[in-house]
DNA sequence: TGCATCTATATCGAATTGATATATTTTCTT
DNA sequence: AAGAAAATATATCAATTCGATATAGATGCA
């Protein structure tokens, strides 16, 4: 699954614009799937060549044509047989986690303060989850809202649980970064 | 931080070849971080270039030379320098959860079986970590082998409560994907 | 003996990110 | 009402990274 194959789902949901299909990412799938103009746009290109989606193009004084996506048929078959398939495993990179694994090189305040940081900001992430989530219009946007928070919260439980070993780790050596 | 940063990191554990450190991220960060040999040889080469780290290289008969990289104090310093910077945001690409997304369009029988599936993927993981853990060399390694049995496990459990959402979801959606 | 796995190098196309450029309209603030 | 800021909307580009592929000797094991 790439992509090219999550514009056609976004457009199962109803007709867009490439702009609109990035806030679709942004606001439904952020946490989940990213993805940039950069690969939008030429993904939208692609899938207009390719038959799967069309394309209503309304021309603009001094600036591009604002273009309205639809999905077409081939569209829905293809997409359908894509989500069929099993899907691959998950891609994650965590800078944080990269730098607690070499603590022992920082100064136990920088550890302690990288740690302060991470559960305020997932703490945050939560909070505004608690607001949103049952408001969503369906079952399975509030399911994945809610696996968002049990995510967010069983690390801040880990790093609250759990810190006191990687901070005496760095309090031995933090000579190291003098 | 990127993967040369990372290629540094590890050097600062020992030396080692290209393969050595792929070998190091599949098994100490591959969680965490992810990398390819696309990535590392040429992250390698420029290190070497700008003389943060050395290479002796060995040479073999009918194949390339073996190359042993190790740290430059120079290296070092780029090192510290760089996990003393506020680490980006965490990027996650979930095709299991985007595929969720679009649970309505689904066979209940199809959600069914993937969610059993990465229910038991992910207590494989923890199993494995739970043999790993405890006899990992280094407090912070124990720390980052808990953390993601942790996460893994409030994965489980959410999924166990709360994925009848999605199946009543996709009971009532279940002919749309005849 | 033969087969699989491990060690070890490296490159290449394709996918994706993140930044940048452009320009109008709408909304907020003072 | 003026001016600033944010939203709408397009698109491209260099740099990063992935995943697959090629090569080939050494080692282990059945």
């Amino acid at each position: 699954m790439d992509i090219r194959t999550l514009c056609l789902g976004i457009l199962t949901m109803g007709d867009a614009t490439g702009y609109e299909i990035k806030k679709t990412f942004e606001e439904r799938l952020d946490l989940i799937f990213h993805a940039s103009y950069g690969s939008i746009y030429p993904a939208l290109n692609k899938l207009t060549e390719e038959g799967l989606v069309s394309c209503r193009a309304f021309a603009q004084q001094k600036r591009p044509d604002k273009k309205i996506y639809s999905i077409t048929s081939s569209g829905r078959c293809t997409f359908l047989d894509e989500i069929l398939k099993k899907p691959a495993a998950d891609r994650f990179r965590s800078e944080f986690l990269a730098t607690l694994m070499f603590a022992h090189l920082l100064p136990a305040a920088t550890i302690a303060e990288l740690i302060d940081e991470r559960i305020l900001e997932s703490q945050r992430k939560i909070d505004s989850m608690n607001s949103n989530c049952n408001e969503l219009p369906t079952d399975r946007e509030q399911f994945l809202c809610g696996y968002g928070r049990a995510v967010y919260q069983a690390e801040i439980d880990y790093l609250q649980e759990n810190r006191h070993l990687l901070e005496a780790d760095a309090l031995m050596g933090s000579h190291a970064a003098e």
